[in-house]
DNA sequence: AGGTTGTATCGACAAACATCGATTCACTAG
DNA sequence: CTAGTGAATCGATGTTTGTCGATACAACCT
């Protein structure tokens, strides 16, 4: 079902590769979906959890070691890792009574390629260092 | 003033290089700068913005060419430029009647850096492909 | 000075969001 | 089958955010 999600935004979403943010004006769509998958890491406590899930050594984190490293009700935690989750971020599965997330790095890859400038950028040429205010 | 911020920006918040969100967990305070910039970014008004200030040759657009581009009210365009600026994005500079954005690409450098993943990352050793759901 | 044009700020309002407690669902263990 | 535990969903609520019109500010040009 998530799975589908995923396949979504793979399709009209942030697709083929990357909508390269820095070399053409995005349409639309591009910027919708991109928007939606920024959205996600707008929040500190997403951000922090995505972290913990990205670093950890074998790839998994169990939800029951996540909810109590937060000053949040498990609701809430629960929340910010569906929202992750929806994004394509993450992916989680069930194994007995847990429930283990781990990342999902096609779309860090992909943010990433779309935050980076394509080779000789027509940038600062007369600006040297951060001469606009 | 804004170059202050900026320098805040540069101080305690993403710091240094890359937070490396994707290393190691992220500390409360790092997360809490590195989701201000992602906020901005969460916005598909703004990543139009920030695409066709940054794909443009020269580095420079004015404002009376960004406003045009969109279905919305000059002061809401205005404030989605104050928004970006505050995030260390873009700069900008008045010369005349007219004031010029610029992409500011230290921020979108250092974004790329924080998504991209160390050297062999752990994951996926039985993972093959969208394993999780 | 006075008028004109481009940009930013202000105040208001509706929609979206983060959070919670209560509940429900999924699974395991007696 | 009946607890009991981990995780997700549901409703409600206070806060943040995107948007607008009105206004103020800045620079240019008579």
């Amino acid at each position: 079902m998530s799975k589908q999600e995923l396949v979504v935004l793979g399709r009209d979403g942030v697709e083929g590769c990357c909508p390269a943010l820095l070399a053409a004006p995005l349409d639309d769509g591009q910027a919708e979906a991109l928007a939606k998958v920024f959205k996600a890491l707008g929040d500190p406590v997403r951000l922090r959890l995505l972290s913990m899930i990205a670093s950890r050594a074998g790839g998994e984190v169990c939800v029951c070691d996540l909810t109590p490293a937060f000053d949040l009700s498990q609701p809430t935690i629960s929340h910010h890792l569906k929202l992750l989750k929806q994004a394509g971020l993450i992916g989680s599965e069930r194994r007995g009574t847990w429930v283990y997330y781990r990342l999902l790095p096609e779309m860090t890859d992909r943010l990433a390629a779309t935050l980076t400038r394509p080779a000789g950028q027509p940038l600062s040429e007369a600006t040297p260092a951060g001469a606009a205010s």
